[in-house]
DNA sequence: CTGATTTTGTGAAATGTAAAACTATATTCA
DNA sequence: TGAATATAGTTTTACATTTCACAAAATCAG
């Protein structure tokens, strides 16, 4: 039986039950139910539920979900199955934390390079990470074979950064320069605007929800 | 005439909008249609208007939007006509570099403190901005009058933090940390959490979304 | 000044997403 | 063994958001 694509919103929920999989596993739980693991997700056992039907039926009825073969699907729907390949492009602060974080807590992928213009930037002491300069950015994408990239450029030269990538076969890009980028379809881009997102917050913040309505 | 609260997806899109105004009066530009605004911002022209919608009339039929107007009005729906307070709990590689980001990038909030457990972390080459540790946490909230808090905490005190914060008034929380945070009513948390953004980008980078499908 | 044009603002329709209700299947225990 | 219970999977309903279509208002051309 055929089923629809996955909507994005599913897409962004299953990393999540990914992470309680894994806690759960580090506990020696075998056996979950929708119910728990809305308690430890906070969407409700209903959505969860259909969220993996998108997918293929995991579970057992009358018991749950066995946690590990659970795991297994998900990866392998999420494509971690196989260590994915990521470059890090602008390597300053951001650039640097970001690669730093992902080094240390994501197992699923390897930063296979970081790119930056400046100089002062190609040598680090992170152990392990190769740094160059950006005019290597088509030769180790091709050579590598890398799918996608993170993106910490100034918003000056984020698009004709992009289009490069593009033209190297980079299918999925995490964008965090404050600038709206233009791709071709089949390239995914994610936007990462931490100045977007503190806006939006500082909107929420305000008590005085009421100055959005008139009378 | 009243209308209904604006959705989340609506706040989203505001600073977008406002950072295109931004652009637009730098290089002079008056007058902008709708029409321009979403070649600008990738959204619709209609989506646009009824997004403006939610909080009043600001254009003129016929000729389009007054840039400076819409600005402030913008800024005054956001809440960013008076400066934020924000403070960043965490001040590890993220916290930092998010904390040079905003000091560089966004001058519509003030970071007025950052805070870390570790002792090392407690002095900085950032001009400017006081380094805190854990301990003054509600001292400082509550000095300051501060509603936004910026977290990169590692998982296992992040709910810890956050009780502290929202008993000192915190209203907003921008949540970098990789797990679920319980609030009550009325505290917005906004989770950033950038490996389930990856992994969700993963997805979207192979070619073969047919594996989502099944016969 | 009047008709044509432009562009906003908005009610209605269509679409997409989430929640609820229901059905099917497995397990447990008397 | 079989009734009661638990829980996944599916269908239906409700809700939220976006898109569409058009009326209202301003501008422009002659």
């Amino acid at each position: 039986m055929s089923r629809k694509k996955a909507p994005k919103s599913v897409v962004k929920r299953l990393p999540v039950y990914l992470r309680i999989l894994d806690n759960l596993i580090r506990r020696d739980v075998e056996i979950i139910s929708s119910r728990v693991l809305s308690d430890e997700t906070g969407f409700t056992a209903e959505q969860i539920r259909k969220d993996l039907a998108y997918f293929g039926a995991f579970g057992t009825r009358g018991t749950g979900y066995n946690t590990s073969y659970l795991r297994e699907k998900l990866l392998r729907i999420i494509g971690l199955d196989k260590q994915t390949k990521i470059i890090v492009i602008g390597f300053g602060h951001l650039g640097k934390a970001l690669t730093r974080y992902n080094m240390n807590k994501n197992p699923y992928v390897k930063i296979v390079g970081a790119f930056d213009n400046d100089p002062n930037e190609l040598h680090t002491d992170i152990e392990g990470l190769q740094v160059y300069s950006m005019d290597k950015l088509s030769e180790v994408i091709q050579k590598e074979d890398v799918k996608v990239a993170i993106l910490t450029v100034p918003a000056e030269v984020a698009q004709q950064v992009v289009d490069i990538l593009v033209e190297n076969g980079i299918t999925a890009i995490l964008n965090f320069a404050p600038t709206k980028l233009h791709t071709p379809e089949g390239v995914y881009v994610h936007n990462a605007d931490l100045t977007i997102e503190l806006q939006s917050l500082i909107y929420y913040s305000q008590e005085d929800e009421g100055r959005a309505l008139k009378e």
